[in-house]
DNA sequence: CCATAATAGTCGTTGAAACGACTATTGTTA
DNA sequence: TAACAATAGTCGTTTCAACGACTATTATGG
């Protein structure tokens, strides 16, 4: 690892009042640059990052169903407005919504045929993606990544829901490679 | 109630088809929390961090001025419509503009000294919020995660623009402690 | 019971991002 | 120099995100 050890820079050339800020200006960016390969992806299916996350994870938990809130709180992102998300994908035939008749309050969310077909459509893409994203980096590295932003956000994750987003070090997948 | 009973982490706990997916929703996901918490500093000053990031170029250049595509390529983030970026910055009297003599299809921008005065005014707030973000991060471990952000992002980055976003890795910048 | 609060979701409005078409200016070349 | 291409920026339109107000339903406390 550790590619140039010298690279000597230049005392001024740092545009950056802290470390910290600069560690989040950079994770900003890279996020940024890493959004514009997988937007390309989903674009080309007419679909949004946000709207295939909702998918697949309603397709994690077919044939049940989700409350619209639950799903919005495991999303990758927040989202504010969950009503409008599902709209579309309903209107699309992707997602079915129904009333709960227990607590006629709650609104169970579950994805269709169509929606599972979808997903499945673009898992080929978003697979060959991920590599163009990230797959120059070495395991290792790729694994440090993760567990240092998970400790990143560790306070700033809301800790009901850290089953969702759990910081689970090591998660031997065992598969891929 | 009634958490999950289990826990036992079923085999098919991670919802992550391969190690550089889930560093890249790691990554959305740790940009949309932090983004929350600086987000919130610059809306209680009605500005975007977007605009707070085109001001802060502009000083850096002061008294001197970018030509509006200049200035984009500095932006952290891809702005895809500068020119209205810069017609809410010139509104509000951050910012002037003026037509190049010389080749009179350029606009160059700088900032005024109303716009300094809101850097200035919110330099604090901005480096308190960094300390909120990644305070509680070790310095060994923000540079890990600055040096693993610029080898994530290196190959898509353009090198025409490697000088706005260089890749030096150890970057001692001193002070700050 | 009734009033009140808390919860789950919906909707209106505003502002920003995405995408592309368009104008103005300059460079190239036959 | 006229025609064409390239460059820099602007603008129109559509879509998405953010914020808050609002409706409907259920829980709670007198």
């Amino acid at each position: 690892m550790a590619t140039a050890p010298s690279c000597r820079a230049r005392p001024s050339s740092t545009p950056f009042d802290s470390l910290e800020q600069e560690a989040y200006l950079q994770l900003w960016r890279t996020y940024d640059r890493l959004r514009e390969i997988d937007e390309r992806v989903f674009h080309a299916h007419g679909i949004t990052a946000q709207q295939y996350n909702a998918l697949r994870i309603l397709r994690s938990v077919r044939p049940g169903s989700l409350s619209t809130s639950a799903l919005g709180a495991r999303l990758v992102s927040r989202a504010a407005d969950m009503t409008r998300l599902l709209d579309k994908l309903e209107e699309r035939g992707f997602v079915a919504r129904k009333r709960c008749a227990e607590n006629r309050r709650v609104v169970f969310v579950s994805i269709t045929a169509g929606g599972v077909a979808v997903v499945d459509r673009l898992a080929s893409d978003v697979q060959r993606c991920g590599k163009d994203q990230l797959g120059h980096l070495e395991r290792k590295t790729l694994q440090a990544l993760i567990g240092i932003l998970q400790q990143a956000r560790e306070p700033h994750e809301d800790p009901a829901m850290a089953q969702a987003w759990p910081g689970n070090r090591q998660s031997k997948r065992g598969g891929e490679r």
